[in-house]
DNA sequence: GCCCAGGGATGCG
DNA sequence: CGCATCCATGGG
């Protein structure tokens, strides 16, 4: 495996990237990370002064962890609204993924009204079944190989009623279909994911942040329900209307803020 | 046994 | 539109 070294590298925190809820093919060890995305694999280990990224696809993990962007101006924007800024300076060393969209697709499908243990476990189970094995990691299926699943896979992964949701939308699903997205805009874009059996406005809204790279969403999920009514000090249950206030508020950096919110709360078992 | 988990689909008004 | 209800499954 290639190696690449980072000195001193600003506004990155390995764990925090992956413990926040974006993904959830990877594994951590102490200082050592193994970390998956789409039939790819990295090792990064965090030492005092620098953090070692080791893969035969170094570029890919460098855009992959957004390492080409300037941190620094999203959380001195965003530090200006005083909510945030104790959740900023909590996940000091977040940075939001650029992962793959169809990756994206199967995995929130699976993440709806379910807890990140059984996520990852089922994940996990679909990629020792149907993808390639790499001997250090598995891939994730792809499109075709993730079709020659039956719905009673799904169920034996652990997806319960999400099973026969996911098989329908793998089946109707193509490549071209996926390649296609990457240049829809905005509205086609939401239009067509919430189209997909499986996927509703919340499991859109991360498809979007995490596999399409569009920061002006905000996903709300419980926890950010929970955080908003806390921090309003209301109890509000329509996250529709959520959604509409966040989005208003932090315009093109929602995402940013979202992921800094889910990660502080959740860690601190709000309430 | 109850409640919750990074909600969505469906039906009804 | 908004709203209520149901949906598998494992862990606390």
């Amino acid at each position: 495996m290639k190696k690449y070294e980072y000195y001193n590298l600003k506004d990155f925190n390995v764990i925090q990237t992956l413990d926040c809820g974006q993904i959830f093919r990877y594994h951590i060890d102490e200082n050592v990370a193994n970390v998956c995305s789409k039939d790819k694999f990295a090792i990064l280990t965090t030492y005092e002064d620098k953090i070692i990224i080791e893969s035969e696809d170094i570029d890919y993990f460098k855009h992959f962890f957004d390492l080409e962007r300037d941190y620094g101006i999203i959380k001195t924007e965003l530090k200006k609204d005083s909510m945030l800024k104790p959740a900023i300076e909590y996940g000091y060393g977040i940075r939001i993924l650029n992962n793959d969209v169809y990756e994206m697709i199967v995995s929130f499908i699976i993440s709806a009204n379910n807890n990140i243990g059984r996520i990852k476990r089922s994940i996990d189970w679909l990629c020792k079944k149907f993808g390639k094995d790499y001997k250090t990691h598995h891939a994730f299926p792809t499109l075709s190989e993730m079709k020659t699943a039956k719905v009673e896979d799904f169920v034996q992964a652990g997806l319960g009623y999400r099973a026969s949701q996911l098989y329908e939308t793998i089946q109707y699903l193509t490549d071209k279909m996926i390649e296609d997205l990457h240049c829809l805009t905005y509205d086609e874009q939401r239009a067509f994911l919430v189209s997909l059996k499986g996927i509703g406005e919340k499991v859109m809204n991360c498809v979007m942040l995490f596999g399409l790279g569009i920061k002006s969403v905000f996903p709300v999920d419980t926890w950010i329900n929970k955080v908003y009514n806390n921090l309003i000090g209301v109890n509000v249950t329509d996250r529709k209307f959520i959604t509409r206030e966040l989005t208003t508020k932090y315009k093109n950096l929602s995402g940013y803020a979202q992921q800094y919110f889910f990660y502080y709360y959740r860690d601190n078992k709000l309430k």
